[in-house]
DNA sequence: TTTT
DNA sequence: TTTT
């Protein structure tokens, strides 16, 4: 069906390292634990209670799961844009189980730190390393073909695109 | 935690009629299953190819739910706004088992018709039946409180708020 | 700076026919104006008003233009993703003007048609022409270069990938 | 027309202190300058190139300005999330203008801190004064009115609700 | 398992 | 005018 949009934005922080797999053809694959909260107010008790959801990103694309290797740490806070993907697979017992993803793919997907401490306790700061990282950078914003030479349109990942 | 967002956008259609729920104490859940597709061509083998991605929805709160009994059916296209939330539950089994829903929530999701049919086939078109419903209606889009009597600061859903 | 995002989504109907501008290079760029609106009730009066918001897009990139030359006319309904760019321009007295665009760029912005209708009254329908084109496709929804031969990293915009 | 979605998603920072302004009627409104950035390589040159975005925030709603009078300074990063308005005034020769505003209201709008510093340099830090602000809470995220007494369906601001 |  |  064309004329259809699944998108999943969410801000948050990394409840653990990044974990990397690396495939037979060099290709790879990060999972980020990412939490997001709310909080409200009860309204027959007057508590304050919290909420914390758990989400599985999966970065595709090796500048993004080169960029998360190198910046993300547990308690990173990140804003990704990417899309939901539920997968199906077998149990020990072979039964069928399902598992939602919010995948982050080299083009398309956005993934910006917003902070610089990756969570490490040491360096960073306000000052320090915030970085970010946008896989689906618009190239140019002044211009598309027009002006200068004629641009490749290139996309993909650049290891000059590493922003930082 | 505060400094955090969870957001789904969904544009699709709907793969069968909403399922409603009515609780005990009269409240409403509805369940709706939105299809979102995607079309590439094959690297390899230069074949055109198109996956479909399934989501389950959950509409909450009773002027969401009415808007979706009354006008989406089978085959309606739609926006949606919500957040993911993962559920826990046991299979017969006793195993625990997770499935991740996109719930539009009364205030802060948004449901939105893009066409008028709701899947009968019929009517639509421009200027014709289109509808909408916004369960986070921004009030006056002119001003807050200024400007005529002090807003009651309603929000919530009002049955004169739906909008066809 | 890294660590920001700009981003506008819009779902509303052209109010004319696309304008597309070529540049001396071959490049192009087109003008679309997109409508949206919303309705409330005045808590005053009690009328239920309407407001219509204008938006000036642009679309950048041989591949989004040629699309909406192709498929897009007054009336189409559409789901765009960009970004807010404000321009200065000096109008007749020479005095400075500023007019802010939403900017959907080849590589990160979107452009999906909603209805196959293009404002021309026939076809369209559930089955019929729904057509969409996004301009920054996650490639191969299964894999990045893991699986199949290499991927090349294509992106931009191809012919082959005009998805009707 | 309904069917249509008006939104804009920034995250950046304040390029000075919220601006608040309060009517005869004791309403409230706060407009925020923000900037977002990009960087890019040029094609051309290989040089790094730079482009920063400002864009005029206004929060109306007196929940929202109160957090932003609080809690927000120059160099503060948010996130906002908000619909695009353009205003028409007459300059002083009495020509007609145009401004667009990004307009996060009272509900539908949300704001959310993503750093505690307040650009203030005291204070804050990591563990520190983090905050948000989201104007359009989806309430008990367990449930709408089932469970519990019926909720009174408020919405609109409470002091309560302020989340820090 | 994060963060406040 | 922010931030990196």
């Amino acid at each position: 069906m064309a004329g259809s949009v699944n998108k999943v934005i969410l801000v948050g922080n990394l409840g653990r390292d990044p974990e990397v797999r690396t495939f037979q053809d060099g290709g790879k694959l990060c999972n980020l634990r990412i939490a997001t909260s709310e909080s409200w107010k009860d309204r027959n008790t007057g508590e304050r209670r919290e909420r914390t959801e758990w989400h599985n990103v999966v970065l595709r694309g090796d500048g993004l799961v080169r960029v998360a290797e190198q910046y993300l740490r547990k308690g990173s806070k990140v804003y990704v844009e990417g899309q939901l993907q539920t997968r199906k697979w077998q149990d020990q017992s072979g039964q069928d189980r399902y598992s939602t993803d919010v995948v982050v793919a080299g083009l398309g997907g956005t993934l910006t730190m917003l902070d610089g401490r990756s969570g490490d306790g040491g360096g960073g700061g306000y000052g320090g390393g915030q970085g970010g990282y946008d896989s689906g950078p618009q190239g140019d914003p002044y211009g598309g073909s027009q002006g200068g030479a004629p641009a490749p349109a290139s996309g993909g990942i650049d290891d000059d695109e590493i922003p930082f």
